[in-house]
DNA sequence: CTTGAGGTCGTACCATAGTACAGGGTGTAT
DNA sequence: ATACACCCTGTACTATGGTACGACCTCAAG
């Protein structure tokens, strides 16, 4: 047997929608396969590539920085550190979401804490209230 | 004086872009102000609104989301508890997310940690084999 | 009354990450 | 040999939140 297959056998593999696959090689991010009367043949690397990006993607990182990640491993001259650096660029990131979401949550935790009355009309609604007049100007 | 401005002047008093406005105007977030030889002109409230969308997006509502709790002010009979219902979700969607942000941190920092010399090449990169033998399946 | 700032509308464009589809070509099985 | 599943390219469309621009119009000052 072949270890090469058509794009719609990887997408399955892959748990990826056909059009996907294609938009990553018009994206550059998976490289052209070998072509044979004009159908792509994938060898079955391309499903780890697909993971790789699928895995990055979980960790945070855009198709651009997916793209570099996967770039690096291609030329190289590449040092591991310069993963590490891509790494931990990514941590930092995460960490200022992570705190501007939990502001927000202490923002919108204050504003609950104003409703006294879940009946009250909204014309004195003191949420809506609080939410014009605790803006950080 | 006048208490009704021009798009560019509430634009200005609003910190957005006067396109800004025309595209929550399109987007039927602000409501279309009475016009005079074609031109849009605003009361000052409109100041407050655009304060409450952009404090709104601060919190972490969508435009949509916003519309609704503006809409929600509009209909008189809509009560207090709705917009507290809203906060709520709101709160959880936050609190969904920045646990999200927690475990990518951490396979990250897993990750990292991998790396022992800087100055390896990247084929015994331990980083990238950790992103493909790290994922969840 | 002319000029220039600033208004109008409609449309196209940006990034991000894809999805959908028309109109054609190919590969394999019966 | 023909059907049918699958593939091809190219383009348009989705959502989100805007930005930019051309061509034209209006208002206010000098």
């Amino acid at each position: 047997m072949k270890e090469e297959m058509t794009i719609g056998t990887l997408a399955t593999a892959s748990d990826v929608n056909v059009e996907t696959i294609r938009f990553y090689e018009r994206k550059g991010i998976l490289k052209q396969p070998k072509k044979a009367g004009g159908f792509r043949y994938y060898p079955k690397e391309y499903i780890t590539r697909i993971r790789f990006i699928k895995r990055s993607q979980e960790l945070g990182f855009t198709l651009a920085e997916t793209k570099d990640l996967l770039d690096l491993k291609i030329k190289n001259q590449s040092k591991c550190g310069d993963v590490l650096t891509k790494t931990k660029v990514k941590i930092e990131e995460i960490e200022n979401k992570i705190s501007d979401l939990k502001k927000m949550k202490k923002s919108l935790e204050s504003l609950a804490s104003c409703c006294v009355d879940n009946d009250q009309p909204l014309s004195d609604c003191p949420i809506l209230d609080c939410f014009i007049s605790t803006r950080k100007d």
